[in-house]
DNA sequence: TGGCAATACTG
DNA sequence: CAGTAT
DNA sequence: GCCA
């Protein structure tokens, strides 16, 4: 569409295919300090004061305010590569290297892709064109919510107090999103080890598992500054794909006799210590743009260093540990608490 | 003019 | 290590 | 591209 931010993400875009970083991030923090306003801009004077505004993006928003579209957007829209690159980077698994290789051997269509047998898909991508039509789909908060039934059925098996939220874009009150991501704890430290495994096997079982990514991250604290703390810490998360039966979801009927009853949906599960669940939480709130911005502030602006595990505080070299006691925040007051010197908690 | 978030897995 | 994912 |  051609609002103002819309326009940025598609010049910040275009920067990431031609892999310059720099103005690809200068563009995407633009659009983020749009996205942050509380109403949309009314003309070219109310940019004034805002951060990472500058004259190039200043002069795409004033081409937009004048002539209802920017003809540098317009010129990335209609550039062939572009296009190109932006289908092919729409599969799962698929970033702008592989796209850039792909464009540079000639192809220009994912039909072509996959009928080409010279390409050697990796394990990822398989399931991303296998699952293509579905998972470049929005998910809805009704699916999302249908996915949520499923997996605390089952993590409740495992451990009746099990907790489970769900973060990511709907956590930020989005509406569709294009996976779905929650966090699951229980109270018993450690016994969140065998969770992610039995989930995911479950889920096997019961057929439901079209795709699977378990990783156990280690969270190496030996490796920061201060080594008095020898432990390990760690913290599970999958990257799945699975199915969902349409019956399942609120509100929607299963269509009879053209096609499936079921649709295959990106799902994340996370399940870190419940020690940790306050940067975990954090962590996996997104948005990108503004995980990216609370570290760098953190780095920069307040010497510490924050991951979704632990904040370090370079300056005493100890771990802030306080904010596990953890005090309901709105998200909404979170935000404009963060907005007012980072950009904005918006996608 | 340098720097841009940070980390884990696959091949 | 390069590439992709979060 | 924007900022320190």
């Amino acid at each position: 569409m051609g609002t103002p931010s819309d326009a940025l993400e598609v010049l910040a875009e275009n920067y990431e295919f031609i892999e310059s970083i720099g103005p690809c991030l200068g563009f995407r923090r633009a659009a983020s300090v749009l996205k942050s306003l509380p109403a949309p801009l009314r003309n070219i004077n109310d940019i004034e004061g805002l951060p990472c505004l500058g004259p190039e993006t200043k002069a795409v928003i004033q081409d937009i305010f004048e002539c209802g579209s920017s003809s540098k957007v317009e010129e990335v829209l209609t550039d062939e590569r572009y296009r190109t690159l932006k289908i092919f980077t729409s599969v799962f698994g698929v970033g702008p290297k592989t796209a850039e290789k792909w464009y540079r051997r000639g192809l220009r269509s994912l039909e072509q892709i996959v009928s080409d047998s010279s390409i050697h898909l990796n394990k990822m991508q398989i399931a991303g064109f296998q699952y293509y039509e579905d998972i470049s789909k929005p998910v809805s908060k009704a699916e999302a919510e249908a996915v949520g039934h499923i997996i605390k059925e089952i993590a409740g098996c495992f451990s009746p107090d099990v907790t489970m939220t769900l973060t990511g874009g709907f956590r930020r009150g989005k509406e569709f999103g294009h996976d779905v991501d929650f966090l699951l704890t229980v109270p018993r430290p450690g016994k969140e080890d065998g969770l992610l495994p039995a989930v995911i096997d479950q889920l096997r079982i019961q057929g439901l598992l079209l795709y699977s990514d378990f990783q156990e991250s280690t969270f190496d604290l030996s490796r920061l500054p201060n080594r008095r703390f020898e432990a390990m810490d760690h913290f599970q998360k999958c990257f799945l794909i699975v199915k969902l039966k349409k019956e399942q979801v609120v509100g929607q009927q299963a269509e009879q006799r053209c096609g499936r009853d079921w649709k295959a949906v990106r799902v994340d599960l996370v399940a870190p210590p419940a020690e940790r669940y306050a940067f975990a939480l954090l962590g996996w709130s997104g948005s990108t743009q503004f995980e990216r911005d609370l570290r760098r502030y953190s780095r920069l602006e307040r010497n510490m260093l924050l991951d979704n595990h632990a904040l370090f505080d370079k300056t005493t070299c100890f771990f802030c540990n306080k904010v596990i006691h953890q005090r309901r925040i709105p998200m909404a007051r979170c935000d404009s608490t963060a907005s007012a010197m980072l950009t904005a908690n918006q996608d």
